[in-house]
DNA sequence: AGCACGCCGACT
DNA sequence: GTCGGCGTGCTC
């Protein structure tokens, strides 16, 4: 019998690949393990097993693997499930799922590898230039890469000059697979066995009277293996004695000593366990036994509390539990959160069991995490991490946790799998039986909403921790501080007062403004315009520290122009204000103060955020600076004051999420003040001092938001209520996307109707030279979701089919909010 | 997603 | 006349 195994290859194509396997593979191969297979004319790709069969495909002959790569499964079961899953909610693939979960280094792919046909040297005849460069270089070296070829031939098309070296029998091509993790080594350091009796060691003291140096660096040898445990490294050894690397080196020259090297994680927690017994306050301890009660009856409890409420120690407490019974926790944060902050709480109770999974994570530091969670390995059992940690190999998970379960960043927007964390974590957590807690001192209206429906447990706190009062929240009209020439720069009187108060007392401060660069536009002042980014349907931000103009869509940057680019005039002036405005002015109001800013500029590489949150919370910082980035559940000691510049850009923001949004933004940053025992003071600037979103921030008013809210999302049919597919369609040329956008809202009228939105340009229509359109198909709540996808899939498919529209992209995003 | 094949404009 | 641009189609 004939046996076949179907393959997930990473790439976004909707279905499963068959290749030929013989009777051992089959009996080998597991769903979950990799396989390299050849695919397309000469690529080999590594691809994951679903499953194997029997049933030889009719249309076309299968071809055999190229090779097994695992020994075991890298993908679990319950993991392939999940992905299943989500590539059948957001309509993406399940290679798209895969590409994202798996670390790039588990997916290697051939590379193709050129030889020389023969060692004789060849006749130059009939080669041009380039072929004759190619025959030089493989006189050299034995092999080039494709890559090698690029640049020796110094430009990017080089397969026609290859394919025709082929053809006259001068290389040969092969493609090569290349395992990229190389584990990291460490040069450990131990007695030579033969000296191992007491005896020889005396000899060998003896032996080194001559060399006390040697003599000395051997006793803090043995000293130190006595301490520790396991093997020695040579590292910690130099770093012990006070002697040159030579003395080490001669001892193991003379075969006294031997180095050796070991595997080590990358990823090591050196710090020590200290917080072990963690002693609830009273109202913490009712809302967990409350969170107790609330898991007999349902499968994901809400924990609403305030912004310094304590929810960590919960959380804690919860994790506590779970380790006990030897099951694996999945802490979900949003990314910006992730800083050393929590990390630390974290391993400060649970030492190194706790792993953490990152974007910022290199590859090899990403790929042994992964093991460490697939072979439920003590380094992996408090899993903290980003939106992509929920596509982990969890072997036994026990409890899945979502802080800040509001956050926007825990769906994925730009490349597909375009999937939402906390849903996805719920999901997992139903397919290993077990809870979810989420948690979030502003809840997002759609799992408040699932509470309130008692779908979800919901717990509320209404208490900070210690006590501490709520700040106290001051909204300040700007209309009438402009008109009463009460401002400085954007600097309100009250504001001013409040910081120089703050700063006099030794308290920090925090002044938040949504938008970074120094200024969104610069405009002539005689003719109105304003320079546009060339890609882009936007205009250039003015970055002063750089002297430059950016996109912010696309990174286009130019020097800022001395002229106005239309007329020619110099009157050129700013409009609109970014954190880079803000530090400027706050340094020159606040001479002594030092100021700095946290925002995508300041923050870059891969310790940018610990940087900056270290100077502020070790108080070398007294007035930080920020975008969103300072809104993220960080728990500052000391700030008394938090500034809110502008509050009226994100309540205007053309979304149907703008209030709820601007309502947990400015609930957050406020929260970052007077975390301790003096109440923090939080001034929101506004033109609109009056708008219920800022009067229910300012009374703390969850609920009345909530309430009118839910209001509007009823009339206007949007989530939670109604759900939400997003079409965007994308193409360089402006009238084929309108055409195509027309094309397509038809189709889907003739199926939903009214419930068809669009197409509809976006607010920037296009980004990269590409312009963009928009159509929204509403989800009503009777309304099968199942069928509606289904439904827009097939459209889709026969929209791809149109000739015409082959070039357009299409993207389907799924709860696109 | 890659990568080959195939059809049109700007250059040796 | 070719080189190289990109649009189109296929990959088990």
């Amino acid at each position: 019998m004939l046996h076949f195994v179907d393959v997930i290859l990473p790439i976004p194509i909707p279905k499963l690949y068959t290749y030929v396997i013989t009777e051992a593979e089959v009996q080998f191969l597991k769903p979950g393990m990799r396989v390299a297979v050849p695919f397309g004319k000469r690529k080999i790709f590594t691809a994951i097993v679903h499953h194997t069969h029997n049933n030889a495909p009719l249309v076309y002959e299968a071809k055999p693997i190229y090779q097994i790569l695992d020994e075991k499964p890298v993908l679990t079961q319950k993991q392939l499930e999940l992905f299943e899953w989500i590539g059948n909610y957001y309509l993406c693939s399940l290679g798209e799922v895969v590409r994202a979960a798996l670390p790039s280094g588990f997916l290697i792919e051939s590379e193709t590898v050129i030889k020389s046909a023969n060692l004789e040297v060849k006749d130059d005849t009939g080669l041009n230039d380039d072929e004759f460069l190619i025959i030089e270089a493989l006189q050299h070296q034995s092999s080039l890469s494709i890559n090698d070829v690029i640049n020796i031939l110094e430009k990017q098309r080089v397969l026609p000059v290859v394919n025709s070296l082929i053809e006259k029998g001068l290389i040969t091509v092969q493609e090569e697979l290349f395992e990229t993790y190389k584990p990291k080594l460490v040069k450990f350091i131990k007695l030579n066995d033969q000296y191992k009796s007491e005896k020889k060691l005396q000899l060998i003291l003896e032996q080194l009277s001559k060399a006390p140096k040697q003599r000395e660096v051997l006793l803090t040898f043995f000293s130190m293996q006595a301490k520790e445990k396991g093997a020695l490294k040579t590292s910690d050894l130099k770093s012990a004695v006070e002697a040159s690397d030579s003395v080490i080196k001669s001892l193991i020259d003379k075969g006294i000593l031997v180095e050796f090297d070991k595997k080590t994680d990358r990823v090591q927690f050196e710090g020590e366990v200290n917080e072990t017994g963690l002693k609830l306050q009273d109202f913490q301890q009712i809302a967990l036994n409350e969170i107790n009660e609330n898991f007999k009856q349902h499968d994901v409890c809400l924990l609403h509390g305030v912004t310094a409420s304590g929810k960590t120690e919960i959380y804690i407490q919860f994790i506590n539990q779970i380790l006990q019974q030897n099951q694996q926790v999945l802490y979900l944060v949003p990314e910006i959160a992730l800083t050393t902050q929590l990390v630390e709480r974290l391993q400060a109770h649970f030492g190194e069991q706790v792993a953490v999974f990152h974007s910022k994570y290199s590859n090899f530091e990403r790929m042994e995490v992964w093991n460490h969670v697939l072979e439920h390995s003590s380094k992996a059992q408090v899993i903290i991490g980003a939106r992509s940690s929920v596509l982990l190999p969890f072997k036994n998970l026990g409890l899945v946790i979502v802080d800040e379960e509001h956050e926007q960043s825990y769906k994925q927007f730009d490349p597909a799998p375009r999937y939402h964390a906390r849903d996805s974590a719920i999901v997992l957590a139903a397919i290993f039986k077990v809870k979810t807690l989420l948690g979030s001192a502003t809840p997002s209206l759609e799992s408040y909403f699932n509470a309130k429906q008692n779908k979800y447990g919901l717990v509320e706190i209404n208490q900070r921790y210690n006590n501490v009062l709520m700040p106290e929240i001051e909204l300040v009209d700007l209309k009438d501080k402009y008109k009463r020439k009460r401002m400085k720069g954007h600097f309100s009187d009250r504001l001013i007062e409040e910081i120089q108060e703050a700063l006099s007392n030794g308290l920090q401060v925090i002044l938040f403004q949504n938008r970074r660069g120094f200024a969104p536009i610069v405009e002539c002042l005689t003719c109105g315009h304003a320079p546009q980014c060339p890609h882009c349907d936007v205009s250039l931000t003015f970055h002063r520290y750089r002297n430059q103009l950016r996109c912010h869509y696309c990174g286009y940057n130019r020097a800022v122009p001395q002229q106005c680019d239309a007329c020619g005039s110099s009157h050129l002036d700013t409009k609109g204000f970014g954190t880079e405005q803000i530090e400027a002015e706050a340094k020159e109001l606040f001479p002594d103060a030092k100021v700095t800013r946290m925002d995508l500029d300041t923050t870059r590489g891969k310790y940018g955020y610990q940087k900056v949150i270290a100077a502020f919370e070790q108080h070398e910082v007294d007035i930080l600076v920020g975008t969103q980035m300072v809104t993220k559940g960080l728990d500052f000691r000391n700030v008394k004051v938090v500034g809110i510049m502008n509050a009226d850009n994100s309540l205007n923001f053309p979304d149907f999420r703008a209030h709820e949004r601007s309502f947990q933004l400015i609930t957050q940053v406020a929260g970052r003040a007077g975390r301790t025992d003096e109440r923090g003071k939080v001034l929101v600037q506004t033109f609109n001092p009056h708008h219920n979103i800022l009067q229910q921030v300012s009374q703390h008013k969850y609920y009345d938001m909530y309430a009118e809210q839910m209001n509007e999302r009823h009339n206007f049919k949007y989530p939670p209520i109604y759900r939400l597919i997003k079409i965007t369609l994308k193409h360089k040329d402006f009238n084929k996307v309108n055409l195509a956008a027309e094309w397509y809202a038809k189709s889907l009228r003739q199926f939903f109707g009214a419930y068809v939105l669009g197409p509809e340009f976006p607010p920037v229509s296009r980004i990269r030279n590409q312009y963009h359109k928009n159509i929204l198909i509403k989800i009503a709540a009777g309304q099968s979701v199942k069928k509606t996808k289904e439904a827009v899939v097939k459209i889709n498919n026969s929209f791809e089919s149109v000739k015409d529209f082959k070039a357009v992209r299409v993207v389907l995003n799924v709860d696109n909010y």
